[in-house]
DNA sequence: AGGAAAATTGCAAACGTTTGCATAAAATAG
DNA sequence: CTATTTTATGCAAACGTTTGCAATTTTCCT
C-alpha cells in the first residue's frame, strides 16, 4: 500500500484544508494554535502514519538534534561505560548520539572531525587518541561555535571545556597506597606521555616517592600503549635481572593482569612477594585472583558530567563568551588482595626474594 | 573571523563565476566536468574551508549516509564488540552509525524505532530487547523498503533478514560436554523464554540430556535475567535442599562467575566436585579461578556479517524483491579449568558430596 | 569551412520543514 | 454596533543540496 508515499504535513494540510504553517505549528505544540486544532492536526497525522523528516527540520534550522562522540574504542570498559550514560542521558532530551571510535588512530581522529561537522552535529564530546599532541581539526567546532568537550584523554593547551578524573591524585594515591603496604622498590607502568592523563600519573607517582623519600629511577617506569603484549614484554625486562621491584604501579587493569600472569609464572606471591595495582577498576579486577587494587574512577559520574556540560552548553545562546572551566571527577582507591598487608608470619617469602 | 558565515557551495560558486551545479558536480566528481574546472573548485572549497551540508544532500535525496543500530546495551562485552566491529566497518563505506540503547526495555527499544525512522536513517540493525515478542514497531521499515536486519536476539516469527549464533547447537554442545566430563545432574540457568535464542539453547540442553539418556527435571532450568542478582538468588534456591548438582549450564558469563562465587563459599570445589560452564567468552571468563568453560559466539564475525548484510541490503534497488535469509555464526567450545576432567585421585571431594 | 557529435556548463525545480510577517477571525470594550 | 485588542491562521521565503533537461562550447569529420 504505502509505496512510495512519504507523507508529510503537506499531505496533512491538504487533507485538513489547513496551511502547511498551521500544521507544522500544531505538531510542534506552537502556543499559537488552539487546542481544537492541534488535535485535530495530530489525530491526522497519526491515521496517515506521518512521521516528521528530520532532516528537513535539520535543514531549516540547522540543528540536527545530534550530538558527536569519539572515543578510542566502545568495546573497552571505561569509554564504553562512559558512553552508555552519555547516549542515555542525551537521549532524555532528544538527542541521537552518534558515536564513532579513533581506534586510537590519530588519522582517524581527524577524518572523524570532518566528517562529523558535515552532519552538523549540535555538539561534539571526545575522548581523545594516546597520540593526539595537536588538537587543531577541532577547531572547525570552536570556529563555528559548536560546543565542544574534551573527556577523560584531554588536551594540555587547548581552549575547550573540560571533564576529567583527578589523575594526579590516582598517580599518588597508588604510589603512597604502596608505599604504605611496604614496598620500597615500585616499579610503575604508565601509557605514552603524549597523553596528559599519564603525564599526571608519573607527576603523582614521583612526588608520592619523593614524599616518603624514595628515590625516583628512571629505570623504574615504563611508557607504553597499555596492551596485554607490550606488559608482558615489560615484564620480560623489570624480572631480567635482580632485584626485583616489590611493588608494581600499572596504569590499567590490562596491564596489572598481564603482570600478575607472569608473576604466577615466576612462582612469585602476590600480594606477599610483590604487590600490585591497577587502574580504572575494571570488572576483571574483581574476579581475578587475587583480586586486584585499584582506581575506580566513576566513569557513571563521569558520563553525567558530560552529559550535563553539553546540554548546559547548548543552552548557551552563540553569543555567549565560552567558558573553559574544567571539571575534575574524584577517584577511589578500591583496596584489594593484591596489595593487602601480609600477616607477619607469612613473610618468608618476601624476605627470600630480597 | 568566521562569525556566522557558514560556507556553502553557492560562495564558491560566485567567487569563481560559475554555476552552482557545475560546483556541485566538481565536488562530487561528476564525469561530465572537466578536470580543470574540478581542480579549480576543490581548491576554492578548501580555501574558503567549506564543508558540505550533510542535511541538506539527505534532504534533496532521501539518504542520511547513517545507519541505525539498537542494542540492549554498549557497555556489555557482547553487543559491545559486535558495535565496534560494525561501525568500524560501515565507516569504510562512508557510514555514520547511529549507535542506541534499548537497556532492556521495551517501550524504550519502540520509542527508538520512531525517532530514528525520523532521522530518515538508510538501514537497521537490531538486537533485541529480552522481551520483545511483537516486533510490528519496526514494520514502519519494512513497509518503507529500509534495509533492516536482525542479530544474536533476533525475532522468531517476523519476515526480516537475520544473523544469529547457532544456539541450540550452542546448548547441544555445552551440555554434551558436561555430560561427558561425568556430570550427572546439570542445572540450566537460562535467559528468558521471550527471548528466542534462550529457547534454542534450552532445546539443545533438552536433546544432548535425552541422547545420553539423562532425565530432563523441570526443577533443574532456571528462567531469569541473567543479572548477578539473579544468579545468587537462583543458587540458594539450588543449594538448599540435597542433591547438589554436579554440573551446572549458565547462559552467560555473568551467571556463570556468580555461580562460581556461590560454590566457593560453600567450599564445593570447581571441577573437582561441581563443573560450571558460561556462554559468550566473556574477558573475565579467563581471568577468573578457576577460568571458566564457555562458548565463544565471534562476535567480530558476527559483527562483520551484520555489517555486511546491511552494505549489500542498501545496494539492492528498492524494487528488488525482499530475501529474508538466515546466516548462522558458528560457536566454538572454548574447555577451561571449570569443567576440566579431574584427576582420579582427586575425587574424594565428589564422593563426599554425593 | 560547415556541420554533427561530444564534452561541458547552466537553469530551475525539488526535497520537507520552520518562521517572520501579514491577514483574518473572534472576543472584548466603549 | 463600531473600534480595538486578542487569538488563530495563512503566505512565502529560506535552509543547502542534487539532478533532469536545456544550452552552450569544444572537438572531430569530411
Amino acid at each position: 500500500m504505502s509505496k512510495r508515499t512519504e507523507k508529510t504535513i503537506v499531505d496533512i494540510a491538504e487533507e485538513l484544508k489547513l496551511s502547511i504553517s498551521t500544521v507544522s505549528r500544531a505538531l510542534n505544540n506552537h502556543p499559537n494554535i488552539s487546542v481544537k486544532t492541534k488535535e485535530k492536526v495530530k489525530k491526522m497525522a497519526n491515521k496517515l502514519g506521518y512521521r516528521p523528516n528530520a532532516m528537513a527540520a535539520g535543514l531549516r534550522n540547522s540543528r540536527s538534534r545530534t550530538i558527536g562522540l569519539v572515543v578510542p574504542r566502545i568495546s573497552m570498559f571505561f569509554p564504553a561505560t562512559i558512553s552508555t550514560v552519555i547516549q542515555n542521558k542525551l537521549y532524555e532530551h532528544g538527542y541521537h548520539v552518534l558515536i564513532c571510535q579513533s581506534n586510537d588512530s590519530l588519522e582517524q581522529e581527524i577524518a572523524l572531525a570532518e566528517t562529523l561537522y558535515s552532519t552538523r552535529i549540535d555538539a561534539l564530546a571526545v575522548s581523545s587518541t594516546l597520540y593526539t599532541t595537536d588538537f587543531s581539526h577541532f577547531d572547525i567546532f570552536k570556529d563555528n561555535n559548536i560546543p565542544l568537550v574534551f573527556f577523560d584523554r584531554v588536551p594540555k593547551d587547548y581552549q575547550a571545556k573540560v571533564v576529567r578524573g583527578d589523575d594526579y591524585l590516582g598517580g599518588y594515591t597508588v604510589t603512597e597506597h604502596l608505599i604504605e603496604k611496604g614496598c620500597k622498590d615500585i616499579v610503575h607502568i604508565s601509557g605514552p606521555l603524549t597523553c596528559s592523563l599519564y603525564v599526571d600519573r608519573v607527576a603523582g607517582y614521583k612526588n608520592a616517592l619523593r614524599k616518603h623519600k624514595i628515590p625516583f629511577k628512571k629505570s623504574r617506569v615504563f611508557y607504553q600503549e597499555l596492551t596485554k603484549e607490550n606488559a608482558q614484554q615489560a615484564c620480560e625486562k623489570i624480572f631480567a635481572r635482580q632485584p626485583w621491584p616489590d611493588g608494581v604501579f600499572a596504569a590499567n587493569d590490562t596491564t596489572a593482569i598481564a603482570i600478575l600472569e607472569h608473576c604466577r609464572k615466576l612462582n612469585l606471591r602476590v600480594p606477599e612477594d610483590i604487590k600490585i595495582v591497577g587502574y580504572s577498576n575494571d570488572p576483571r579486577a574483581e574476579i581475578s585472583t587475587p583480586t586486584i587494587t585499584s582506581i575506580d574512577q566513576f566513569p557513571a559520574l563521569m558520563g553525567e558530567r558530560v552529559a550535563a556540560a553539553l546540554l548546559d552548553l547548548m543552552q548557551q545562546p552563540a553569543s555567549a563568551p565560552q567558558r573553559y572551566s574544567e571539571e575534575i571527577v574524584p577517584i577511589e582507591l578500591i583496596e584489594r588482595a593484591s596489595s593487602a598487608t601480609v600477616a607477619a608470619t607469612k613473610t618468608r617469602g618476601k624476605k627470600k626474594v630480597k
